[in-house]
Formats: C-alpha cells, structure tokens, sequence
DNA sequence: CATGAATGAGTGTTCATTCAT
DNA sequence: TATGAATGAACACTCATTCAT
C-alpha cells in the first residue's frame, strides 16, 4: 500500500515537473508521508524509479513473449501484425509510464536494469525468427531482429506519444505491412514469380 | 578560441565522466580557464550543450538536406540508398559527440531546440517523398516519413554505437532494402504483376 | 532478561561497528527484538550505554576497594604489587567492554557518572595512602594518588590493549617497582641510609 | 586567512558546544562565512579538525624533539625534569585546544593522524634512553619507555586541565622524582650501596 | 507487554552562478 | 577581459523516538 503511493507520486511527480524536480521531499509530500517513511520502503531515490521500471519491464515481457508465443502458430502476415500490435498495446498500456522511463528519467539511471527487458524479449523474438526462417530466407537473422525491434519500437513509441491517436492504427499498419514486404523479399515463391518475369 | 575550447572540453567531460559530474568548475579546470572566463561566453551551464547540440545540428541538417537534394536525380533504389548512407555519414562523423547529445545529455536539456533539427531534415525528406510519390503510391507521406526517419535513425544508430563497425554496412544494406521493398508495394508495375497471379 | 540482551547486543555492536554505526535499530535487530520493546527498558540510546558502564563500574569498584582492603595487612612491596595486579585483573576481565567504554564511546557520553567510579576508588586509595604515610613520608597524599592511579590506568590500559599478553607482566611488574622506588624516597630507613654516607 | 577563522570558529565551537553540535552549519555561522565557502578550504567536516589535530601535532611534535635533543646533555635529574617539564609547557601552550582534542572530539576521528604523533616522540624517546641506558640499567628500554610517556601525559594532562593550575608545579615536580627514582634502581652506585647493607 | 510503521528535524555536502578586483 | 573567492539554496539521506494496535 505504501509502497503503491509512494511509486504513484513518484510517477506523477516525474511526468508533471520532471527528473530532477521529483526528488524525494517532494515525492513524499505528493505521497503524503514523511520522508523518513519513504526510506523505509526504499534504499533511496534510485530505487523507486528501479521498481517503476521493473514493473514496466514485468509487464512488457509477458505481453512479447506472449505474443512470440501466438505467432508461431499463425500464418506470416498475421503474426507480424499480431507482433506490431502487441507494441501498440504495450505503449498503451500505460503511455505515460512508458514516456516517463523512456524520455524523462535520465538514461544513466538504473543503467543494468534497462537491459533486462531487452534481452527477454530479444530470446523471444529469436526464436520466432528462427522459425520462420525454416519458410524465408532471411540474410541476417541478428540484424533483421534488430531492425524490426527498433522499427517497431522507435514509430510505435513516436505515434503513440507524440502523435494523435488515430495516426497509431496506421502507423501500426505500415510499419506491419513494411516488415511482411521486407521478409517476402527472401519469399522463394515472391523471389521466382518475380525472376519468372 | 575560447568557446573552442570550452565546448572541448565540455564534450571529452561529458563523454567521460557524464552528465552530472561534468559540472561548470570541472569544464572551466579541463579548458584552463577560469570558471568567470566561462561565464562571459555561455550564460548558462546548458547553453554550453546547446552550442555543441546546434553545431551537431548544423552538421547533420547540410548533410541531410544535401542528400535529399542530390537523391532527387537518382532511380529509387539508388536514393534510398544514398540517403540511409547519409545517416551512416551522420553518425560517423563525430560517433561521441552523437553519443553524447543521444545518451549521456538528459532528454530535457535544450527540449526545445531538439526538434529544430528534426524540422529542417523533415521538410527536405517530404520534397523527396512528394517527388517519388508521383511515381508510386504511398498511401500517406507523412506517416511515411516519420517510419523512414524513425527506422533509419534507430538501427543505424544502434549499429555505429553498439555493434561491431562491420555490423554497420549489413544495416545500412538491410534497411535500405527494407525501404525500398516497402516503396515497392506502391510500385503501380508491381501491384499489376502481383494482382496478375 | 530483555534488559541483558539488550546490553550483550549493545557491547557487541560497540565494539564491532563504533558508537555512530550502532543505532538503536541495529541493536533492536541484534537482540531480536522490536525496537518499542528496547524502549520500554531504556529511555534512550545513551541510558544504554550508562547501564553497560555502571556495571562495569560496580565491578570494578568491588575489585579495587577490596584490593585496597586487603593491601592494608601487606607490606608496602606486597601491596603494590597488589594493587597493580588488581589493576590488571579489572582489565582482563572484560577486555573488550574496558576498550569500548574507553575508545569506542566518546567521552561525552554519560559524562557525569564517569566520575562515580573514580571516586569510589579514590576514597579506598586515600584510606591506604593514610595509612601506609604513617610508615613512609609522602610529600602530597592527593597528588600522589592522582599519580599512582594514572600511571597503574594508562600503563595497564596500554598494555591490555595494544600490546602482546606476555607484555602486561613485564608492565606490572616495571609499574609496581617504580610505585615501591617512589614510596621508598619517603622511607626514614632509605633517606637516613643515603643521608649517611 | 579564510583557513584560520574556520580553525578558529572550529576550536571554539568544539570547546563550548561539543563534537556533535559543532556541525559545518554553526562553524561557518561562527565563521562568518558561507557554507559553501567552508567546504572550498576544507574537503570535509573532519578535514578541520584533521589539521587543528596536524598544527597541534606539529607543535608538540618540535617541542619534544628539542627537548630530548637538549636532555642529551644533562645529568640524568636535570635530563628527566627538562623533559617532563616539556610536557607541561606542551600542555599550557594551548589547553582547550588539547582539552579538546583529546576529550571532546571522538576517538574514531583521525584515527590515523593520532599515531603519527606519538611515533615522532616515541623515536626521539628512544634515542634519549638509549644513551642513558649505557650508564644506568634498564630492564627493558621499550617498556621503560611506553610507561614514561604515559605517566608523564596521563599526569600533566589530568594535572593542568583538571586541576588549580598550582597543582601542576607540584604533580611535576613528582613525577620527576617518581621517574629519577625508577631510573635509579638500575644506578650501579646504588645498587651497590643497597646492596652492601 | 510487544510491535514496528511512521515521524521529521537535522546533517554533510554540491554546484551553478555572481561580482569585486 | 580575466579571475576565482564567495555564495546559499537545494538535495539525499539518517536515526532517535513515539504511539496506535
């Protein structure tokens, strides 16, 4: 319970008046506890924003490695649209945490930790690469996760965040139909029907 | 001379010992000045970074804007080539003070001036996109743009700053396929043979 | 039985982790218990710390006055080097308490009853030095016990402390013949003697 | 300058309020300066009382080098009382300032710089007994030594702060005899003399 | 009697900035 | 123009103590 009002000032804190005019009086003050029971909870000032993170990552993870988990048994066009939309519903889950950890806190803060996410995710996505790859040749499978990880990510976070929100459905779209295009390009039935001409 | 110096300094600080022990005494120290001296060129600590983010900045719009203007000339898969090698260029230049002005520089220092940069490369990039658009359709530029931008920023930037620099050549080759297969779904030549089976 | 793990827990972390580092929560946790309980048998930190060295005291109190007792049948010789040993005893029994209550507190910790012990003892030391001037001549009966009680203290507590065990013999033995080689200055039989020749 | 009005405001403080309550806050009030200005002569809070420590060692220091220096050529008596009255002009010099170093800040501060002291007088100590120690007897030089120093100290510390300042001719005055009359002991003429009773 | 969550005054220290020289 | 001593608001964090349960 406390530690739940002491993460919800603290978030609110760092999205109204920022990084570094959240500190720890004024998170206590929001929270409405004395600092001495914020430091009860928390080893210091660092660590709440850990456990935001956490969290965050908790939830993020389950949603990727789920929907890794459903792609596999679906048809290429529908798991890469299923893919994209799993980061649609991750940026919209809670889009201001999600801004919160990506663009207010800064990047020094909690260095290892941001880590953690990515590298769940990256073995989850490995694996649907890889089994994909028994369909379509792919040149690189490291670098073609990377490029769709940032891909999707990098508009994903952009529409969401910066843009209205109707423009997320086609960005969602776009981005999909761009990574179906790019794998097809290593589709033998795309490669011959086209060397056919 | 001086503000060569300062800004010197206050780079190799930044890229060293970061963000928030790169304080005015320990710039003035490195640059051999006096911390007054510093303080009759920059009002401020953070005008100091803005000067190094608008000569960054300036770099990289010339570059940019040069790009677009000669892949104007170009058949598609040789502009879209030439401009993700321009974002290569970009990031080679100066890979630190990118890092810098990406990682170690708090996203809320210089907030503002952060999308000069942006708008300028944007307007050059929809010229572009409203050219090659009367050739093949896209469904909608600006959306296009923003996925082009995010897409090439991101991976490129993750390949010159995290990855082996041979990584860099296979990105930039990849992406630029990606483009381009994705360009070519609203290639009129294309849908017709597609359609066609 | 509370009040005794409290003080075991108090005198361990003393001498473990110094005075500033062993707060009253560590101690509480120490003693396995709630840090309400330790207040209900302490008013507060420093009462502790009193009751540590007002047993420390009583015993030492106990030790000398009796020492000094028994000194009162023993010629001069035999009694110093009673009293010395007495001195020694009182260190070796609780070495570590000794130190704590003499290195690790600082001094102004229960400032007032530091002097209870020293004026037990000095009441039992005056009644000795009373009774052996009336063998030997002593020029000044409180400086001459302000002198012995430094000396035997300091010396001893060196020796206890930071030296080799086989040392503090050596010490005692050293200290009780220049007590004895003092006293004797006073002695008619030694001065007519020297007088003589 | 700056330097000295910190010490100053420092040593005062300690000696009227305590080690605890002698916080950097009150010592720059008392300064008449700013925190800030404080915290740029001085690394730290016991960095201050490090070099009140360092000016009073380096004092004490001289005072008993030349003082042993000069008992090398005296006769043993005259030897004995130059030096132990070198420890009173020592404890005169400045009182509160060893009052306060020695009974109001902490054991645990300046652990260290504690020892170096003692080992400089200690050397010249050593040295001093060793030319004595070809005329007269000593069991053993290093015990000898530790009691000298600690009697000496231990008596003209207690004498001169927590006595009539009369008191302290006569504690002198005793300790020398106490000493010479140890020293003594291993006197050939003496022994010989005692021993053709 | 026991608990331990809650308190909040207090501490040492940092650092961007000023301004008299 | 150059200096650097001086400033002081601000911050993260500690800990003895209380009191409702």
């Amino acid at each position: 319970m406390m530690v739940e009002t002491i993460l919800e000032a603290t978030q609110k804190l760092l999205g109204e008046i920022g990084f570094e005019a959240a500190n720890t009086t004024r998170v206590a003050e929001r929270a409405g506890i004395s600092i001495g029971s914020l430091y009860q909870y928390f080893p210091d000032r660092d660590a709440i924003i850990a456990e935001l993170r956490r969290r965050h990552h908790t939830h993020a993870s389950a949603t990727m490695v789920k929907a890794f988990a459903d792609a596999e048994d679906m048809p290429l066009e529908t798991a890469v649209r299923r893919l994209v939309w799993a980061v649609v519903d991750l940026h919209r889950h809670d889009p201001e945490l999600h801004r919160i950890l990506s663009e207010v806190v800064p990047p020094w803060v909690n260095f290892e930790s941001r880590h953690t996410l990515q590298a769940d995710i990256e073995a989850a996505q490995q694996r649907w690469l890889k089994a994909i790859s028994m369909q379509i040749s792919i040149a690189d499978i490291n670098i073609a996760g990377m490029i769709f990880r940032e891909l999707v990510e990098s508009t994903i976070h952009a529409a969401v965040l910066h843009g209205p929100s109707s423009r997320v459905d086609d960005t969602a779209e776009e981005v999909s139909r761009m990574i179906i295009a790019y794998l097809r390009l290593g589709d033998p039935a795309v490669t011959t029907r086209l060397a056919a001409e």
